[in-house]
RNA sequence: GUGGGCGUGGCCUAAUGGUUAAGGCUCCUGACUGUGGCUCAGGCAACUGUGGGUUCGAGUCCCACCGUCCACCCCA
């Protein structure tokens, strides 16, 4: 029988991994909520048609990222490549332009996409997701940006470089563009083949080759943010003079740009070093024409998405402590056959009065004990014919190696004081 | 989809083309029949990723496939 293996590009994350995730989860979670943003769990997959109109047919992800198949009853799902769609389709369909503006929402879960695996690249991977619904001004794009900013200063990261740009709207973008591929198709010959590609594709991705011979190109390429219309430019002058007010580092970044049709205006990403070069832990922006395109009310919105595992590595290559998470105190270990109802019911009880007890399946008192230590128990509850004739079990101290007996009257609560350093 | 590196017990590593694939870690047991950690002894565990080929003989050389890692593409 040929064993199992997981499927290329999936992880198991063993209980060793677990403090990491658990941190980032919770501080993630516990920082949405302080900023006022409700948990919203959608389906892990949609209808196929929600995430082609929604991400963009043009897109890589639509193309050939997605995870689609026909279910049994002949529906066309996809598991989802990211969350914004699923997160909008929600809002459209359970009637949310009627609760009071800005709506503000999070997610946490797994993320599908079809790509060949590399560092801090996987085929199901998982993102902490937020998005504000409803409001135009740019102030709803700084709550956004401090959300992120929050997150990694409350996970103690350094050398993180915030990348910001404008990516123009409906109104000005096709005038940049054409723009940007006049000043391509005057220096054709000097671009690489990728670019001529991009050109007829997504020419807004010429920006973003890393070939060297397409820099002298870029360098001299007109600058979208020189082309914005006044409301995008005065949008991004603004949430500019936000993060300047408040000292926050950034660095315009004119190459900046999505893959994803829905943007508009903001675009941003968190890039950290020492990962590999899938440096962007974070994405996000601005895309006030989806609610509107996948059939809700014209609304404006704004949100980003951060990557779970690439976070928790920045984390190792950080070294960042994180706490552990909590594991039982006590074991108890028996001796005799006779001693074993005692034994269990006092797992129950103390389990009843909330404290953290194991118990040995087997084993000599030497194997049990052995046990106990290699779990990680501070103290041993020793059961066995001697304590049982005088009502009480012995109490080892694995940490100094003392051993005292106490009675079994009131042995929650003195176990109690003894967890918490009395 | 394209390119490159790498595949030996659960993990790490060894084995000039030549017996029965070796060692360390982990795990289990015992020395210590009622006391963990340290030490010592022993034990469990691998058809050397898969399939072909070369050879008297392949973990080792060749080919293909698969997996994995890294990079491109693109993104979290």
């Amino acid at each position: 029988m040929p064993r199992f293996k997981r499927p290329t590009g999936t992880q198991d994350i063993l209980p060793q991994e677990q403090p990491y995730w658990h941190h980032v989860v919770q501080t993630a979670e516990r920082l949405a909520l302080r900023y006022g943003y409700g948990r919203l769990d959608t389906p892990i997959f949609e209808e196929t048609a929600l995430f082609a109109r929604g991400v963009g047919g043009a897109t890589d992800i639509v193309e050939k990222e997605m995870y689609s198949f026909k279910d049994k009853g002949g529906h066309d799902l996809t598991l989802r490549p990211e969350f914004t769609a699923g997160v909008v389709r929600a809002y459209i369909e359970n009637g949310m332009q009627k609760l009071p503006k800005p709506v503000k929402l999070y997610s946490i879960g797994p993320i599908f996409r079809y790509e060949r695996p590399q560092a801090g690249r996987f085929r199901q991977f998982h993102q902490f997701n937020a998005e504000i619904l409803g409001v135009a001004d740019p102030l709803a794009d700084l709550e956004t940006m401090l959300l992120a900013w929050d997150l990694y200063e409350h996970l103690e990261f350094g050398g993180l470089s915030f990348q910001l740009n404008s990516t123009g709207c409906p109104t000005c973008r096709p005038g940049y563009i054409e723009a940007l591929v006049a000043h391509y198709r005057a220096h054709y010959d000097q671009i690489c083949d990728d670019c001529k590609r991009r050109l007829e594709t997504n020419p807004l991705r010429v920006l973003d080759c890393k070939k060297a011979q397409c820099q002298p190109v870029i360098a001299s390429a007109p600058r979208i943010t020189e082309h914005l219309c006044d409301d995008c430019r005065l949008h991004f002058q603004t949430l500019r003079g936000y993060l300047d007010t408040l000292g926050k580092p950034y660095t315009i970044n004119p190459r900046l740009v999505r893959g994803l049709d829905y943007y508009t205006k903001t675009v941003f990403e968190v890039w950290a070093e020492g990962i590999g070069a899938q440096a962007a832990v974070c994405g996000g922006g601005r895309y006030d024409g989806l609610v509107e395109l996948l059939g809700g009310p014209p609304t404006p919105a704004v949100g980003f998405a951060a990557g779970i595992e690439r976070v928790v590595m920045v984390m190792k290559a950080q070294g960042v402590a994180v706490p552990p998470l909590p594991a039982p105190t006590f074991f108890i270990a028996w001796l005799e056959k006779s001693a074993r109802p005692l034994a269990v019911r006092l797992l129950v009880e103390l389990r009843a009065a909330d404290l953290g007890v194991q118990m040995a399946m087997g084993g000599s008192l030497r194997s049990q004990l052995r046990q106990a230590n290699r779990r990680g128990a501070r103290f041993v509850l020793i059961v066995g014919g001697d304590e049982l004739a005088r009502g009480e079990v012995a109490c080892k101290n694995l940490l100094d190696g003392g051993q005292e007996s106490f009675p079994l009257e009131n042995l929650a609560e003195r176990l109690r004081r003894l967890e918490a350093g009395g």
